[in-house]
DNA sequence: GTAAGTACTATCCTTTTTGTAACAGATAGC
DNA sequence: GCTATCTGTTACAAAAAGGATAGTACTTAC
């Protein structure tokens, strides 16, 4: 487990790549990341993002594409669509909880460092 | 630890958001997954990660300025440069573990799915 | 002096990403 | 009819990222 051979080097990075072409760029983790709290609406999720709503909904739908996000239109006064994470997303829990827990530590040290 | 405030939710948010600013990008965690397995020279580095001279030497700067990589000159025959992870860029073993683990059985998925 | 290797930097250009603003279709309230 | 809300889309522009190609500086080898 501990070998670094040229072929488990390789698959190590091919994965990372991988997961990068999925969940990297600037929003796919942030939007999953707000998702975690529940289901959520279009200007909902454009708000708590920050994000505009022309590149929101590309990004949903590429998540949507990658089955790590849902779209319900429910039927009511103004038609209104809810965003969830699939069953499947997560399986992203283990790197979103060590992102968030690597950028909490980080932010500490930052913060110590300066003071 | 399992409660959904809105305060913690804005706190994961945020660690996620700081993350992504310190090793998000396209080639940030590729590099470092590449340097995991060693010290690794510039052209080197240039030749295994597939990333042209001007990306990898403004990449490694900016992981230099966050702690993550350290950069010794060599008083070799022709100097040669050696690009090494820091013992801080260990605490993102969590992140790059999960990261290989998704993508490998992500591809798996994928796989099996077309099959 | 010429070639080759290392480590970059500079220049130019293309692609990708992101943002802004406006607009469309549907429904409800006034 | 006018306005407002919700979900998007479209058009246009700006910015960021990326790639290709050379070129610089230093040193060793021939």
């Amino acid at each position: 487990m501990k070998e670094h051979t040229i072929e488990s080097c390789a698959k190590a990075n091919l994965a990372i790549r991988d997961t990068l072409d999925i969940v990297g760029g600037k929003w796919k983790l942030i939007l999953i990341s707000v998702l975690r709290s529940g289901k959520k609406g279009f200007n909902e999720l454009s708000r708590e993002a920050g994000i505009s709503p022309r590149i929101l909904s590309k990004e949903l739908q590429e998540l949507e594409m990658n089955g790590l996000v849902s779209r319900k239109v429910c039927d009511t006064k103004p038609i209104t669509v809810q965003y969830e994470l699939t069953e499947y997303s997560h399986s992203l829990n283990d790197v979103l909880v060590a992102m968030e827990k690597w950028g909490y530590q980080h932010r500490k040290r930052i913060v110590q460092g300066i003071e």
